[in-house]
DNA sequence: TACTCCTCGTGATTCGTTTCAAACGCCTGA
DNA sequence: TCAGGCGTTTGAAACGAATCACGAGGAGTA
């Protein structure tokens, strides 16, 4: 099941199996097609690994996203996938499930695997792999931390821009009691769409109240949040959520405790991942183009045809609010 | 970069980082301390296609699916990936999108990455694939397909048990007129779900009608599914569709027709995903253990500690039907 | 002191590929 | 006649790590 049995099957060297696997055209055609004849009889499959560590490049892109669970994360995925596919690159994921331990095993799994370029899109970051990844030869793509430069791209999504879009249009409605439900990563990009939010309506709405409670990232998370919010004192008449998941669990618990959405509560998440036009009622959101991040990472990683990159440059990408159905006019009395 | 400079660096042979590195513990702690502080210092990483070549051995499980986006597959997943990672294997997806020429092509790279056990979770699949890799040494998983024995595990769903407690459930609440909503890969048990439906219904409601759609294994397939059937005459009094993901795309169109679900029309999914719960109304559906099968797969690939596999055999998983909110009696008279 | 038995290290070989440099037989132009 | 070219193929040296079969010391025993 080698190489070498195959050249013996077909009474010629390696190095002649090895061109015609590659498709270098330089072999003649009847040795090619004796070639080919051994290699299925035997039914032979090339040791990728004895392929990569000869070869030296290897045509594989790493992925290190935080949790798979949530659209985001798969909508990037499966945008660098397509890119992947069409360039005949191999894509390989990894899941930390936001334990920045996990982070760091699945950093020196990539290294370790020699990927041609590396994207991590998490939000445990870890200030010792950041260092690390810098000064790694390999083209690298962060997400909403690190410093662009060198073999470094950063992907900075506005998350500010986007907050303030939510609070300044939940401010026009006469909202002024809120409450922003995030999840247990604090860091980066999460932090900022809450300082963001809380500056912008003390700014517009100095009296305006704000709770803020955390959660697993996820559906449960999301109810278990809205559970704990409107079983403690009267609820308030504006949730604004860290992202589209939470967002759809916090109906569900809103729905069930009888509260109407949005005439009593209004609801917004963040994303606009599939799901949020398809809940009930359909989720005001605000739009971050996952596969544009996708297209990005790759081209960032993966020089195209004539050789060009975006590497090393900063990425800023701008989110835009999307209005449906959870969101209205704040209630004129108190329920 | 390599052994060889750690080696250099620690003053001793490659052999002994290389006793270091993988716990082998004959080695002086003095030289240990050494060679680690060199790894470190050169930010070394071992090469695993390197490793993977000289060791044989591969420590590495597949998995391929059809769809990554269902969330049914993704649990799937996760489950297996849960068990990896105790058990310090790697895990390494691929996503067909249903198309089978996606699936030979991750078929090869599975075996050229010399996998220790690969299970196939799809719905396109192909006698080729099937009797090659039934040929192969590795242990193999397929899910729905093949036939078990030797290194080949079948996992069965028993769908038709599944279907026919919907059916019965349906046609007690006395539903006449039913419409059926599937996807496009029509082969294995989405054909076995839709078979045992008609069956049933016809003879528990010789006088039922029964209509099909077919669109795409997504939220917006199952919507655009809905569409065309409502846009058509009268609509059922009940959908049953061949998963949660189109049902809660089925509600939504459902829903923005004016309909009233179960009022109007009762809908059921199948899964149980987690989704099923979440969303408006909560969908009455049928209980597929998605962390069972994983943790099946993995049982089925690698054996446990003490040596054992659950290889060759045909496990079945039997669903559950789950009530919801998503069905009701139905309606007295045609609206 | 001489013996065996361990502990710790070493050198050399192996894994399955890619790829470079060289060689093959034959032909051409000077 | 011979240097050089052509198209095709080959042999052998990497690639980076694991591991086998030893060997050099040191400790323990008689």
């Amino acid at each position: 099941m080698s190489l070498e049995q195959v050249a013996k099957r077909a009474r010629v060297s390696t190095a002649t199996v090895s061109r015609v696997l590659n498709g270098v055209d330089v072999v003649k055609n009847s040795t090619r097609a004796r070639v080919m004849k051994a290699v299925s009889e035997l039914k032979y499959h090339p040791n990728l690994h004895a392929r990569s560590l000869a070869g030296g490049r290897s045509r594989t892109v790493g992925v290190i996203v935080s949790n798979l669970d949530n659209p985001f994360f798969l909508d990037v995925y499966r945008a660098v996938e397509a890119d992947c596919h069409v360039r005949g690159y191999e894509l390989v994921v990894a899941n930390t499930h936001y334990r920045s331990e996990q982070l760091a095993a699945s950093t020196r799994m990539m290294l370790g695997r020699r990927v041609a370029g590396l994207a991590v899109i998490v939000s445990e970051m870890d200030d010792n792999i950041i260092a690390e990844l810098t000064e790694s030869a390999i083209p690298i793509v962060f997400y909403d931390v690190g410093t662009p430069g060198g073999n470094i791209t950063k992907i900075r999504v506005n998350y500010r821009k986007g907050m303030e879009r939510v609070a300044e249009y939940l401010v026009a409605l006469g909202h002024v009691d809120f409450a922003f439900i995030g999840h247990h990563a604090v860091l980066g990009p999460i932090d900022e769409r809450f300082r963001a939010l809380t500056d912008h309506i003390k700014a517009a709405a100095p009296k305006a109240k704000m709770r803020v409670i955390a959660n697993a990232d996820s559906l449960e998370g999301g109810r278990d949040a809205a559970a704990e919010l409107l079983s403690s004192g009267s609820p308030p008449t504006a949730i604004i959520c860290v992202n589209d998941i939470m967002a759809v669990g916090v109906m569900k618990e809103v729905r069930e405790r009888g509260l109407r959405i949005p005439e009593d509560i209004s609801i917004t998440g963040f994303d606009n991942i599939q799901l949020s036009e398809f809940c009930y009622p359909a989720l005001t959101t605000v739009h971050i183009p996952r596969d544009l991040i996708g297209h990005t990472v790759f081209a960032s990683l993966v020089p195209d045809e004539s050789g060009r990159t975006t590497e090393g440059r900063e990425i800023v990408i701008n989110p835009e609010l999307v209005l449906r159905d959870s969101t209205g006019p704040a209630p004129r009395q108190p329920r």
